[in-house]
DNA sequence: GCCGTTTTCGGCCCGACTGTTTTCAGTCG
């Protein structure tokens, strides 16, 4: 039983609490809180256990840490046992149609004993949910939407469809003279892997009249792309685009703006111990300022920007990306917060396909493009001949493409150098894909997985520690195999592959396709934290694909890099010391 | 269920919108 496993039941018990009649608000959340204090644990959560580490840890009270004993020591939890038993499964079904909660829920379970989704829907048509008391017959119209939704839409979205979604509107409200400032705010701002809705603040000037605010709304849900128009007001409006994602638009006054787009770019794991700490310090933050005092006498604290807002608390300002309550509180109050990476900061690129393999450019095709967009290096790595469905590489044209890099590097000597590298696949058993004569012959080595995924957690990490313990490997590729929305990674032990790829200098990149975002940015602190350097890898097969190393930068800065962080900010002369020495 | 340099009890972040009510509960973020 890992931190992940044992954070996930937590979590879990958490909806299973708030679906129990009369149950406490605040008991769910412990559990909440407990599951995200048990993932951010250092270490094995066994052996922690064992040597009774946890007493102490925030967020851990003796309850819990009974009930994390019990987990890992018998691999059940009663408590959470019994509460699934009593919990019927379409209570949890019914808990992802918008608009209903656990209130609703057990209304209508209690009055007419609904046992599946489909049986809600019934309800509904037979005019049975409308009479039910607190409902009526919009909210019955509502649940029928909300069900039609799920049927139709995945929950979730990858970055780019929201950020296109996002910049078009943003783009058209842009234009309008009534707005002073305007900013995409949510997820999409704090440049999460996936994006459940779109969140928009834009501000009018303090005097401007009610009329400014509802033509804003007007034009907003007027606009080509929106689909449906889900609630209208004067501050906030929501719509559903035709891609199917959501949208929120709030209008306030500009002396508002900073403290509502700090609102509403979130996350809410972050502004929980951030209002903490203002009411420690006699102060409120709401959606709309900074107030000194308490009810009924808030005195504003004025703040013209995020950052005045965090300088009125003590402490530094606290970039998007960081808002996660991964410890950038407590960074910041301390002055300890890293200087993020930007994309200015890169000097080349690492893993890129060109027509050897499965790339749809020549090398001198990208080689031109790489000199373009201003980066030093180019690191072409082809599929290993394992990988015969993208046209893996034999070692006879292994040497044919080292004969073409040596003149291309002639011939562009001063403006860019073409690394020779490969994509080299992880064989079942952790072997390379080339003897490590051939190996040795790269500048350097790309290691990855693309094979063999089922293999059970212990023999995956297994193959995945031998390709590590490689001399000749210097970067694992896309490490976890997930595509986000599609597939989970394989079953591997991510604490202890980073464990030994710092062990032996090895890097783990941050595969940057917007598909992958692997590895995941919570992981990356963690590789961060014990001091490995990480590559941003575009992945690229085609010019295009090179754009998406913007994506991984926005990872990279969630996982808490700085540009020393990174191996691809480094010069050319310092990366070949840098692959150079690892072999040495 | 957690937490505490006023506290071992009584708090726990805060507000908009919707729909049902006729002053508010539920949901959402």
């Amino acid at each position: 039983m890992d931190k992940n496993q044992i954070a996930a039941i937590f979590e879990e018990v958490a909806v299973l609490l708030a679906l129990q009649e009369d149950s406490n608000p605040f008991e769910g959340r412990a559990y909440e809180n407990a599951a995200r204090a048990i993932n951010a644990l250092d270490g094995d959560i066994e052996q922690l256990v064992r040597d009774g580490k946890l007493k102490g840890t925030p967020g851990l009270g003796s309850t819990i840490i009974k009930r994390v004993e019990e987990l890992v020591n018998t691999g059940h939890l009663a408590f959470y046992d019994e509460l699934r038993a009593s919990t019927p499964p379409v209570k949890l079904q019914m808990l992802r149609i918008a608009g209903v909660g656990p209130k609703k829920i057990n209304v209508i379970y209690d009055k007419l004993h609904i046992n599946s989704i489909a049986e809600l829907e019934q309800a509904c048509r037979e005019d049975k949910i409308a009479h039910l008391p607190g409902f009526g017959k919009k909210t019955q119209d509502n649940i029928l939407q909300g069900i039609a939704f799920l049927a139709q839409h995945a929950d979730r979205f990858l970055y780019p469809v929201a950020e296109e979604e996002a910049e078009r509107i943003r783009g058209a409200l842009a234009k309008l003279p009534e707005i002073v400032r305007l900013q995409v705010a949510g997820s999409l701002r704090r440049r999460r892997e996936t994006i459940g809705d779109i969140d928009v603040v834009a501000s009018v000037a303090d005097d401007a009249g009610e009329g400014a605010r509802n033509r804003i709304m007007d034009f907003f849900t007027r606009q080509p792309s929106v689909e449906a128009i889900t609630g209208k007001g004067e501050t906030k409006s929501s719509v559903v685009l035709g891609s199917g994602i959501a949208m929120d638009l709030r209008v306030v006054k500009d002396s508002q703006f900073p403290a509502t787009l700090h609102h509403f770019t979130g996350s809410k794991e972050h502004h929980i111990p951030l209002r903490r700490r203002a009411l420690s310090m006699n102060m409120t933050i709401n959606d709309y300022g900074l107030f000194k005092g308490k009810e009924p006498h808030l005195e504003p604290v004025p703040c013209k920007t995020e950052a005045d807002i965090y300088a009125a608390l003590g402490m530094g300002y606290i970039e998007p990306e960081l808002r996660e309550d991964m410890g950038e509180i407590e960074a910041a109050v301390h002055g300890t917060l890293p200087v993020l990476v930007q994309e200015g900061d890169l000097r080349g690129v690492l893993h890129v396909h060109s027509t050897w393999s499965d790339g749809q450019n020549t090398i001198r095709e990208i080689a031109e493009e790489c000199i373009a967009r201003g980066y030093q290096y180019l690191g072409i790595t082809d599929h290993s001949k394992a990988a015969a469905y993208a046209g893996g590489l034999t070692e006879d044209r292994l040497r044919l493409q080292h004969e073409e890099i040596d003149h291309l590097n002639e011939e562009l000597a001063g403006r860019l150098r073409i690394l020779k590298g490969t994509e080299c696949d992880i064989l079942k058993d952790g072997v390379l894909d080339y003897a490590d004569e051939v190996l040795a012959k790269f500048d350097f080595v790309v290691a990855s997985i693309h094979s063999n995924f089922n293999l059970s957690p212990e023999e995956q990490t297994r193959r995945m520690l031998r390709a590590i313990s490689n001399p000749y490997v210097d970067i694992i590729g896309h490490p976890t195999g997930r595509l986000l929305l599609e597939r989970v990674g394989y079953m591997l032990d991510m604490e202890a592959v980073i464990d030994a790829a710092v062990k032996h200098g090895v890097c783990i990149e941050i595969n940057a396709h917007p598909s992958r975002l692997d590895m995941d940015w919570r992981l990356v602190k963690r590789a961060r934290d014990k001091g490995m350097k990480i590559p941003i890898d575009p992945d690229a097969h085609v010019l295009a694909g090179l754009d998406v190393i913007r994506y991984g930068i926005g990872i990279a800065r969630k996982g808490w890099l700085s540009a020393a962080d990174v191996l691809n900010t480094m010069e050319t002369g310092a990366l070949l010391d840098f692959f150079r020495r690892r072999r040495a």
